[in-house]
Formats: structure tokens, sequence, C-alpha cells
RNA sequence: CGGGAUGUAGCGCAGCUUGGUAGCGCACUUCGUUCGGGACGAAGGGGCCGCAGGUUCGAAUCCUGUCAUCCCGACCA
């Protein structure tokens, strides 16, 4: 390929759009033009990227036994009401576009693939013998995202490796999940990818396990925790960790029982609260209430209450709340604050906002319109494990102090519902402190359970004769997100460094001089010779001085320069590698020996012999 | 949806405070000189100043409304 012929437009400037790096470069090197929100074309060099990341995914998938598809992107409504993620997906925040066609059927555009699978293997697979099926596609995924972000990090649109598991038991399944583990591990380490392998929570594709597989870079969007000894990583909305232990209340008159009233005017926030009365936001109860939207029934009240000096992870509050109330009411859409607004607004009195206590009473919700009238009350350990506290008097102004459980009557339903933080001490290992880094999300794989076999009646013939939900699993790796993250990674002041594996071509022959015939000549006779060897060449033809077309290669990223200069006529050339050290001088006739066993080792990427 | 910012040539920006009919750099076209790290000179093409309404003799500039984009939070590959 020349770059006469390229279509390629690289910018001296920053575009305002861009942000981070990745998104910088990409748009600045021609790879990539926006075309709305969350919308971007893949230009030339962009596909080619993308198609060799694809390639990998694809070679790495079937030798894991995965069989390629391609499954429909306009799905109907009805299988979406099947699997009880219709209302869930479209109303509210819902992420899928839908239409209507000109029947006036409803039609997502696919978000995800679960229930088209589903419906496939209900179809098609009878019986435990076809078992177990991993089958698997590449392409463009469409999400009406709440706020696309940093160029084809976020997008509405974007490729995806998206794969879907069949089993006729839980083992079977996690055989499979540990090969799409290895799997995953294999190519991004084929892509150049330093990719770390996180616990995760599963969100709205729901199941049991799941790991989210991060490449590290300071734009990434998620907190990843991880423990000095390797031994547990997890991201921030999953983790688990031990809160520092709290300064103990010292002992009241009526400690440990129903509590002391404190006056505590105008202090309304946990802060002001121990600054105010020397105390440490560990011997606090603080309360919190949330509302929570479902997709039936009636918003429900929460009261939680953790320790004053814990962070709430709203993670694992929505799956607390879910696995309370999900199988009544359906999914939880949102979980918001509980305002004065909104109790006016339900024809109820105003609360003591700033001094809840977890003795709140429900008579309070009495009278409300339409939300339930009994609060869910959850209590995180730290709050639970308290025996004696500071907490609100539920009145305005008013604290009490030496309060607990036993004596304020309550029997706490206790969750995990803190935010674990850098610093805390590991549960595996109190000796080892959590450290943050953080990370971009590239790959995430999900044991899904029998949960859509189930809701969607998708049954095959086990050995015994019966009839029985298939075991799931899914496996996603963000394909147009993966390579964008490696520019994230592999990038410098000068432009991308693309690892070869993934680079849209492996060698940049340049011409110093085009206008030199001896150069020109000899620039043409070797790409012609690398293309021959296999090699993707790029040759800089165009009539622009020797600095335009190095400061466009460096900024293209490609990992191979060959100059063709002021040696031609000598027959030699030089050799570049992009972000390496210096330069060498060769013979041309030489270069082919010296460049394809470096090539060749480079397109293992990141892989161990 | 809430909060913040910005809309002027393909890209990056100035001009707006104090109204007088649009400018700089890059990119593009032609010519000449140059030619190993984004050359120089000359000539040129390209703008409903986001859109609508208002004020005014006159609006990129002032007022009102509206739309769009980007950033921060809820979503996720």
């Amino acid at each position: 390929m020349r770059v006469s012929r390229l279509m390629l437009v690289t910018l001296r400037e920053d575009p305002a759009e861009a942000e981070i790096a990745s998104h910088k470069l990409l748009l600045r090197a021609g790879y990539i033009r926006r075309l709305a929100p969350g919308i971007y074309a893949y230009l030339p060099l962009m596909w080619r990227v993308l198609r060799k990341v694809a390639q990998v995914v694809r070679e790495e998938m079937d030798a894991a036994g995965a069989l390629e598809a391609l499954l429909p992107q306009l799905q109907p409504a009805d299988l979406w009401r099947r699997s009880g993620r219709w209302a869930g997906y479209t109303a509210g925040e819902g992420i899928m576009f839908h239409l209507e066609d000109r029947q006036g059927r409803q039609l997502g555009l696919g978000p995800t693939h679960e229930e088209v699978v589903t419906v496939l293997g209900a179809d098609l697979l009878r019986s435990y013998r076809q078992l177990p099926v991993n089958l698997y596609q590449i392409q463009t995924k469409f999400r009406d995202e709440i706020r696309p972000r940093f160029g084809l990090m976020r997008g509405r649109e974007f490729i995806m490796k998206d794969a879907y598991s069949f089993h006729a038991d839980e083992a079977c399944l996690a055989q499979t999940y540990a090969a799409m583990d290895r799997a995953y591990r294999r190519i991004f380490a084929r892509c150049g990818l330093r990719a770390v392998a996180v616990e995760a929570d599963s969100g709205a594709i729901g199941g049991s396990a799941s790991q989210e597989f991060m490449v590290t870079a300071e734009a990434g969007e998620d907190l990843i925790l991880t423990s000095p000894d390797g031994r547990y990583a997890a991201n921030q909305e999953r983790a688990e960790s031990l809160p520092p232990d709290p300064v103990l209340l010292p002992a009241g008159p009526r400690s440990g029982g129903a509590g002391e009233p404190l006056a505590t005017p105008g202090e309304t926030t946990v802060e002001q609260l121990c600054a105010g009365h020397g105390l440490d936001p560990s011997q606090v109860v603080k309360v919190l209430l949330l509302l929570a939207r479902f997709e039936d029934g009636a918003p429900q009240p929460l009261l939680v209450a953790l320790r004053g000096d814990q962070q709430l992870n709203e993670v694992k509050l929505s799956n607390a709340v879910t696995a309370r109330l999900g199988a009544q009411h359906g999914a939880l859409l949102e979980l918001a604050a509980i305002t004065a607004e909104l109790l006016a607004a339900q024809g109820l009195d105003p609360l003591p906002f700033g001094y809840f206590g977890p003795q709140l009473e429900d008579r309070l919700l009495a009278g409300s319109r339409g939300w339930a009238r009994t609060f869910l009350r959850l209590v995180d350990h730290t709050a639970a494990d308290l025996t004696a506290f500071v907490c609100g008097a539920n009145r305005i102004d008013q604290h009490l102090v030496g309060a607990s459980w036993q004596g304020l009557n309550l029997s706490p339903d206790v969750v995990d519902l803190r935010a674990a933080q850098p610093g805390d001490r590991c549960c595996h290992d109190p000796a080892q402190r959590l450290e943050a880094t953080r990370g971009i999300e590239v790959g995430h794989i999900f044991q899904l359970g029998r949960k859509y076999s189930t809701a969607m009646e998708a049954c095959f013939t086990s050995e015994a004769g019966s009839s029985e939900p298939f075991w799931m699993g899914c496996y996603g790796i963000g394909v147009s997100r993966l390579a964008q993250a490696a520019v994230e990674q592999h990038h410098d002041a000068d432009g991308i460094r693309w690892p070869l594996a993934i680079a849209p071509f492996e060698v940049l022959v340049v011409p110093a001089n085009a206008a030199d015939p001896v150069q020109a000549d000899l620039a043409e006779h070797l790409s012609a010779q690398l293309e021959e060897a296999g090699v993707d060449v790029l040759l800089d033809d165009r009539p622009e001085r020797a600095g335009v077309k190095f400061k466009d290669g460096d900024l293209l990223g490609i990992p191979w320069r060959v100059v063709v200069g002021r040696g031609a006529a000598e027959g030699r050339v030089e050799l570049v590698q992009r972000g390496g050290e210096g330069s060498r001088d060769l013979q041309a006739h030489g270069l082919l020996d010296h460049l394809l066993p470096r090539i060749r080792r480079q397109r293992r990427g990141l892989l161990e012999e």
C-alpha cells in the first residue's frame, strides 16, 4: 500500500473534541472520524487494526473450540419480553435502541445477544449428546449509552466479540469458563496488551461468577484494587476488604442500650458531629434513605446503615435490593436519594434530614401515595458490628450516644455494602493492603447459570431423559475498545506505538527524497520484496520532505521504518524501530533476513514461548 | 436527566467588553527556491459567524429563545 493512495489526512494539532491521549492520536493520525456522539467511522488504517485484532480473537476462540456465526442485529421485542429484559433495556435509562417496523411490530437493535442465542440453542440443541457448544460472533453492537465518551472507548456503535456457551451441567460450564479465561489471556498477550483479570460484578447481564479483563492505563474508567502479592484483584464495585478497626466508644451510663440524647444543633454531617463532640467517624452509624424504582410495583424506600467512616457501594446495594425484591418486582431500574421534594410529592411529612437513626419508624411512610409502606432495611457489617454507637435521634438537632442494636430493639439484615478503598487490609491476608490501579475493561466473562434458559424455557433432554434448562456462559471482548486501549497503553509524545501484532502495517518504507530515482527505485523494490515475504508494508511515496514523512510515520505508529536515503546509491538503508533507540545501517539485500525473524517474533506479542 | 464549558473556513483559535459587515496559524491550489525530523517566498480558493426571533440606520458583537457538541455523575465491551 502507498501512502499517496491511503486517503491519509493527519492533523498537526489536537482536535478539541478529544480529551485522552488515545482518542487524540487516533483522530490526529487519521484512523477515525466522528459522525455523531459515540458514532465513529473506522478509516482504512483503523479497519486494518480492527481486522487484525479480530483475527487474533478468531484464532484463539477457534482454538478453544468455539464456533463462529453471525446473529441478527434486529431483534424482535417478543424475544426480550420472554427473558424479562425488554422493559429494563428500553424504558427509563435503558440502553437499547428500539423501533417499529411497518406493521407496528417492535424491534430492538441488538446491544447483546443472550436472547437470540438462547432461542437458537433451544431450537437446535435437543440432547445432552450435542453439548457443550460455544457459539461466537464478531459484530457491531448498538447501545444508547447514557454518556458516550472518549472516542471508541464508549461508543454507541462498537465492535464486540460475544460468545455464548451451552452445557448440560455446571461443571462443564466451569470448564468452558476456564478455557475462555485462558483464551482471553492469550488474546490480550498476543495483542501486546498488559491486562489483568479481576473479580467483577455481573451487572445487568446477570448470572453468578464473572471476571473482567482490564488493560491497565491511567485514563481507564474503572478503579481496580489489587493485593501486592497478586492473589487478589477486583473491580472496586465488587471488591471486598477488611475495614479499619473502629475506635471504641467509651462506656457511658447507658452504653449498649437505647442511647443517651445528645444535643447537636446544626450538625447534619458526620464530620460536623465528630468535630463538635470529639467523636471518631467509626463510632457513628449513618443512615441513608434511598428510593428503589422497579420495572413494576411501587417504589421501595430503603433505609441503609453504614459506619460513619465508610462509603456506600451502590453496586452492592443494588445487588442486595435485587436479591430481596427482584423476584416480585422485576428489574431494579434506579436508586435515588430520598429528598424533601420526593416526600412532599408523596404527601408525606418532612423527615429530619441529617438526624436519621436506624430506628426510623415505618409509620412515617403510612400516608404515602404510591410508595411501599415499609422500609427495606439493610445494614452493612461495619455498622452491625458496633456494640455501642452514635446515631441520629430522628429528631432535628439531636443524636443518641451509646445506642446499640439490641437497645434500639432492631435485628439488622446484615450485608456487605461498603466500598473497599485503596489502603484497606485484604481479606485473604490482613498484612497485605489493597493498591489502586486504573483500568480499561476490554473483556468480561460470565457464568450465566440457568438464568436465561429458565426464563426462556430453553431446555435439552438429559442423559436421564428429563428436560432441563441449559447451563450457560457468555464471554465478551470489546474489539474496537481494545484497539483504542492499545493506543492508550502504547504511545509517546510523537504518536502511537502499535504492538506489531495489531499494527495496521508492520513496516513503513520511506524514501527520504522521493525525487531521487535511485532512492525511489530501491524503496519500491524493498516494498515489493517485503510484501512478497508476507509482510504488511506501507510505502510513503509522497513527494514530501523527509521530515514530514518521519513525523507522520511516528504519529501513525508503524513498528518498523526502513529509510532509503543517502546510502541508497551504495545499497545501504537504515532500519528504525518505532520508539526504539537509534537506527541501524544495513545493506538493502540483507534487510529481509534481518527483519523477518524479528517481525515473526513480534507477531506473537507478549505471548510467552 | 442534573451540573459546568463551548459553538466564527476542513482543523486549532482570535475578534465580542466599547455594534460599522471577518482575521491569524495549519491544511488546500499554482509558481519559484529548498530537500534527513512538520521549509521559505509569492499568488490564490474557501466562512448562512450553530439556528430563530428581537433591539438598532447598522449585529459575529447587545437581548431572548432554541439546538448542538465536549467535560463531571448514574451505564458497560
